[in-house]
DNA sequence: GTACAGTGACAACCCCGATTACCACTTTGT
DNA sequence: ACAAAGTGGTAATCGGGGTTGTCACTGTAC
């Protein structure tokens, strides 16, 4: 394994492996999502980004590093920017915090189709690993929504149980909608199916126990 | 291609081709929940099944024709199950046929945990093929829902809207349940499922427009 | 009893694609 | 300018596994 110990060709080898890092997750997330994941050889990952072959095993022990790696982003990017505007709203009402949650949920992992193709398509099924991250995610999404159940139950506008399978299906719910609208022809409008989920997460939450 | 003209050991040869093919359904069945789809290798089903790989290319063009008929299977059977008992209560309330529906249907794919796995994770996005026929049983199912959301509208419980997305995100309930309920460790309960699945169920379509 | 058709197992073939060894080029230090 | 070290691309290797050819066996018809 060599070490970059200095710049070499003006740019700092670090950087430059980064770039090619980029590239290749770029590759992959458009080609697992176009020929699928089990269809894209590594061969043409590396064309694609421009790298060789040899590029790429400095990168990614396998083409499973790069589908985690995808996958973790799209989750961790969605959960990014709903933590950050629900910290602006900490004292709204119920409804409002949920609202906020899912559109900004829902816009985040619909300003590209590939997206969700990739993350409820084609890492599905894919091994142990994949299943694990999954799993990793749909937790920390239940739980998510698991708390302003309870938050709502807090103020009165809920009933007081265990929200726990309720959030799974919730989840579950998001994202059979989110498969739906990337598969469809022609496109579905991404705001259908937030008001869609919205109505819906609202109606499971506050239905009497 | 052989064509069978006549008893042979006493049997039929079409009658043996059948038990065949079913010994390698259920080699299937087992090997793709367990190693999963793609490391499943095709000497591994006709080693479980006791048939040879000529026999295999007899009965089906390749694996994937496995995945499909099984998934098929499993829907059908599904159906078959919810369509006879809902045609025996035809006049009752739409309570009573909603928790009839979703019961029926969680007992059936419930029976074995190997079923939600393999309909639900191995079989997603494995090919176009197989993400067609996931699709016509998912409008199939999302038919189903919206029929009896019509018909509890037109009881008056329910409002009279368009119940095309709120039937798609409850098979996706429905959905991410059983994946859990087949991941999960210790088991879950399958009734807990259909409990939860009842009451989001009736929650998404009573609720206001 | 003999010829013939159906049946099935084994194993070799062959292709595809992941991995890596090797070499050529580029930049830096003296 | 030359040596040394970093960097990258190509091409060969190597293995896995899908597919099929061949052969042996079993039962049937005449």
């Amino acid at each position: 394994m060599t070490r970059t110990k200095r710049a070499y060709a003006g740019i700092e080898g670090g950087q430059r492996r980064a770039e090619r890092r980029e590239r290749l997750l770029l590759a992959a997330l458009e080609l697992f999502t176009s020929r699928g994941y089990q269809q894209t050889k590594i061969v043409d990952l590396c064309t694609m980004a421009g790298v060789s072959t040899r590029n790429f095993y400095e990168e990614f022990q396998a083409k499973e590093q790069l589908l985690l790696a995808l996958h973790r982003r799209i989750n961790a990017e969605a959960l990014r920017r709903v933590t950050a505007v629900l910290d602006t709203i900490t004292d709204a009402d119920v409804v409002t915090r949920v609202r906020t949650l899912l559109d900004t949920f829902v816009a985040s992992v619909t300003a590209d189709p590939r997206l969700p193709k990739l993350a409820y398509v084609e890492a599905v099924g894919v091994s142990v690993d994949m299943e694990r991250q999954h799993r990793e995610w749909l937790t920390h999404w239940a739980k998510f929504i698991e708390a302003e159940a309870r938050h709502a139950a807090d103020q009165g506008v809920a009933p007081a149980r265990d929200y726990r399978l309720t959030a799974i299906a919730l989840v579950g719910a998001i994202t059979g909608l989110l498969r739906e609208w990337q598969a469809h022809t022609p496109p579905l409008a991404a705001d259908e199916i937030a008001t869609e989920i919205r109505g819906l997460m609202l109606a499971a939450i506050t239905r009497p126990a």
